[in-house]
DNA sequence: GCTCAAGTGGAGGGAGCCTTCCGCTTGTCG
DNA sequence: CGACAAGCGGAAGGCTCCCTCCACTTGAGC
């Protein structure tokens, strides 16, 4: 019997090199092109056949959760490092810009994450725990008086649907329009005296 | 010899009536659903064959031409109205504001706007007449001191595929963020003295 | 070194798309 | 009314995509 880790039956170790290899090559096509490429794409780009991808991946949802589980993670800890910032308008600050800034280097990701996939990341609970802890944040930005009190947490969906929408030519000049809409946004974030209208949604899911 | 309109030989009257159901039929269906229509689905809603369709369209890309090019006309109209306003910041205000939604009333036309067809809008005179208004209309509105001086006519082009990223369950709920989403970019737009980065672009075409 | 489950590659099935082809129908004009 | 070009519908071609099947290969444990 081979090894067990965490209750999943260890892989033949050429299997597990085909299988990095695999999610390495759909991370990148994925995030330089978006998720409308073929798995027969990401095998060739793999140096593997089709079946093999299929038997990781039984279907393509699997494999953009498997690719995407560690990049919300890595959002996830933007948030929860802007918590330890003293000051909670720069915390914000940074949160935002940081976001908008990850979802503008990879096509790919800005889909999963506004969950083209519905189920695509089961990675709830923690998708939970930052948003609790984004809350928190929010909270605070609008005690230190920087922050417009009529701001809600659900606002940072629209940030994100909004930076979404932003596509150029190249990664850096999306990168670029991403920056002056994001400094636009905190503009419009800090508290001026009149009010947008009131938070309206029930937004559910997004593609482009 | 049949009759002449404009350079173009005239269409039977039952050509001409099915030619009208398929524009409006697409009109409506690129609305709700967007321009992932297939066209043998256009051509059942219009009730008639695929043929057809093709007869007058000879591609898609055609098609979906043909079925925003008044609408683009309905934008120009808007923003030369506004021409009239003796408020030139009220009048940016309505700009944006019913451009957007517009847009968020119309998924096919975002992105036949955003020109996810390249040519698909030949009316390019047209659309070049309005951005020299839309250009008119922003320096009025810095002379009244109200908009931002740093505020550059592209950037309507930042506001509008920021908006375009906006998709909710409903049109009704899209557009109700996208009113949100306006009210905080009138609020960044109005002259606030820190400045966000300078105009980085060089945006191409968008889809989403 | 032998055995065999695990792993592999490539062909191809089924679906959807845009577009074309072709034999039949129908409005229009003399 | 009669002739015929214009118009018509639906089948089918060609393409891409996701996914499955199956005969062959290879690493792991004794």
């Amino acid at each position: 019997m081979r090894g067990v880790t965490g209750g999943t039956t260890q892989l033949r170790v050429d299997a597990q090199h085909n299988r990095d290899r695999i999610v390495a090559s759909a991370r990148e096509t994925f995030a330089a092109v978006g998720l409308d490429v073929s798995m027969t794409e990401i095998a060739r780009r793999a140096g593997v056949g089709v079946a093999t991808l299929y038997r990781r991946f039984p279907t393509k949802e699997s494999l953009v959760t498997e690719v995407f589980a560690d990049q919300l993670t890595n959002c996830a800890a933007v948030v929860h490092d802007a918590l330890d910032d003293p000051d909670p308008w720069r915390a914000f600050c940074r949160v935002v810009g940081e976001l908008c800034e990850m979802q503008s280097r990879d096509r790919g990701f800005s889909a999963a994450f506004l969950s083209r996939f519905p189920n695509a990341l089961p990675v709830d609970e923690e998708r939970a725990r930052a948003e609790e802890a984004f809350a928190r944040l929010v909270l605070r930005a609008k005690e230190s008086g920087r922050l417009r009190p009529d701001f809600t947490p659900e606002d940072l969906n629209l940030v994100l649907m909004a930076n979404n929408g932003l596509v150029a030519d190249s990664v850096e000049a999306t990168v670029a329009a991403s920056r002056r809409l994001v400094a636009y946004f905190l503009q419009a974030f800090q508290a001026g005296d009149p009010l947008p209208p009131p938070v309206p949604l029930g937004l559910a899911d997004a593609l482009g």
